[in-house]
DNA sequence: CTGTGGTTGAGCAGATTGCTCAACCGGAGA
DNA sequence: TCTCCGGTTGAGCAATCTGCTCAACCACAG
């Protein structure tokens, strides 16, 4: 395998891949050709770019970009969770079990469990607060509605840096 | 009001829409002829209620779908901040200048902010830790590392549940 | 020097898009 | 009940794009 502007395996997205991304986040419904003609790359590597990306999974799911907003659900909140250790694995299945539970992540630290939940309004989110407390397992639980977005969710700063040394891997 | 193909307004996203974004989560690539197929409906339809989602930002940017370990940074960690709340669109400035700082929330309760940020391993992240933590403004901090995903960010559960009433308009 | 792998340009049949039009249909209002 | 309105549908068409394959290049590794 090469080194200078390789499509690298197993994950890794190098500065052309970034300028692909990149690209795409500034107009998401971009044919290949577009791409080709915005990048100067040939038709070819793009799409073999793109399909590698995609199939490695360097990109989540669709989903991901739907706006739990737009889904009739304009509250986030987070829960934090402190939990039987031993019932950890347990108390994620019952999680994942509950819809408006968005993301949940075991953290180190004192607190054990970080759930990301949506609601459609107070009311809801009292219900589903309730519902995450309650679920076996789960000792303790602290619920925070978030208020405001002070920095919107963004990867496009890490993906400029990984676009500039155009052709270069990382080191 | 609002006639510019005006399927449902301000956001709400209908049944069908629903349908449209399970479909596409589980072939993001797919062309409007082949959720027409998928689906059952005129390609008309399809295109432009597709075309509405992305024009009302039912769609968040396309960036929300790479995975930041591709790119990368393969470790998140959640830091919690206390701040100083005169100054907190100064704190939010200044996180939003840190590249790795990938959202922030301003949330209720007695913990200010939740930012959540990605690093290359775990040198990069204490300093990153560090440069949050340095910010003026910023009280407390208190870093988390995210060990693992017990539920991974997903939304399909409540697409489904919108997409239930197919052919239902929204509520 | 040679093998390897990514990139490029070319080409082609077939699929897709963007757009427009007319006809339908059900609900809201007159 | 009748009429208007907006969403849906089917159809059609030119232009574009996709998927795929090939041969030629190029830089780097061995």
């Amino acid at each position: 395998m090469s080194r200078l502007s390789t499509v690298n395996h197993g994950g890794a997205v190098d500065a052309t891949d970034a300028r692909i991304l990149l690209a795409l986040d500034e107009e998401p419904r971009a044919t290949a050709v577009a791409l080709t003609e915005r990048l100067g790359l040939s038709r070819n590597t793009v799409q073999a770019r793109w399909s590698r990306l995609e199939r490695d999974g360097a990109l989540g799911p669709f989903a991901r970009r739907v706006d739990p907003a737009a889904l009739g659900y304009p509250l986030t909140a987070f829960v934090t969770m402190r939990v039987d250790q031993l019932r950890l694995t347990e108390v994620g299945a019952a999680l994942g079990d509950i819809p408006e539970v968005v993301e949940v992540y075991g953290l180190s630290g004192d607190i054990d469990l970080l759930a990301r939940v949506v609601a459609a309004d107070a009311d809801d989110l009292y219900r589903i607060a309730g519902r995450l407390h309650a679920v076996p397992g789960v000792e303790r639980s602290s619920t925070s509605l978030a208020m405001n977005q002070l920095v919107p969710h963004r990867l496009t700063p890490l993906l400029e840096r990984a676009a500039e040394g155009t052709g270069r891997r990382r080191g």
